[in-house]
DNA sequence: GTAATGACCTTGG
DNA sequence: ACCAAGGCCATTA
């Protein structure tokens, strides 16, 4: 029952590579949606209720702040898993989150 | 059907 | 440079 824009922001995360971290309006804008960022932060809002699951944890804000991490169950769940993938957390903040940074629309280059 | 909210981004003061 | 407000689209109440 979810709607396109849903699936796609799903199948959007669900290939950024691991070690990798992306923006909501990366992914809007892949989507050809810039303006619907909110969109996408709320798709993920059903990231844990679609399979596979999609790894939501990837996805930052522009700022490279974690601020969706409250939405994880746990407010350390996010960082967690971040740095499983080699990434640094500094202050709920990616560090290096430009180098770590994967667009979709260089990197797909659709 | 109307009103309010949201894991954002852009622009104005 | 910093702080505040608006816009955008879909879901939920």
């Amino acid at each position: 029952m979810e709607s396109d824009f849903f699936d796609m922001v799903f199948q959007v995360v669900r290939l950024i590579p691991k070690g990798r971290v992306t923006s909501y309006g990366a992914i809007a804008a892949y989507l050809g949606a810039k303006s619907s960022s909110r969109l996408v932060g709320y798709a993920m809002n059903n990231a844990h209720a679609v399979k596979p699951k999609v790894p939501a944890h990837r996805v930052v804000n522009r700022n490279g702040v974690l601020t969706g991490k409250h939405h994880f169950g746990t407010p350390t769940r996010m960082q967690e898993l971040l740095e499983k993938e080699k990434i640094k957390i500094k202050n709920d903040q990616v560090v290096d989150f430009e180098k770590k940074f994967w667009d979709p629309m260089t990197e797909l280059a659709l």
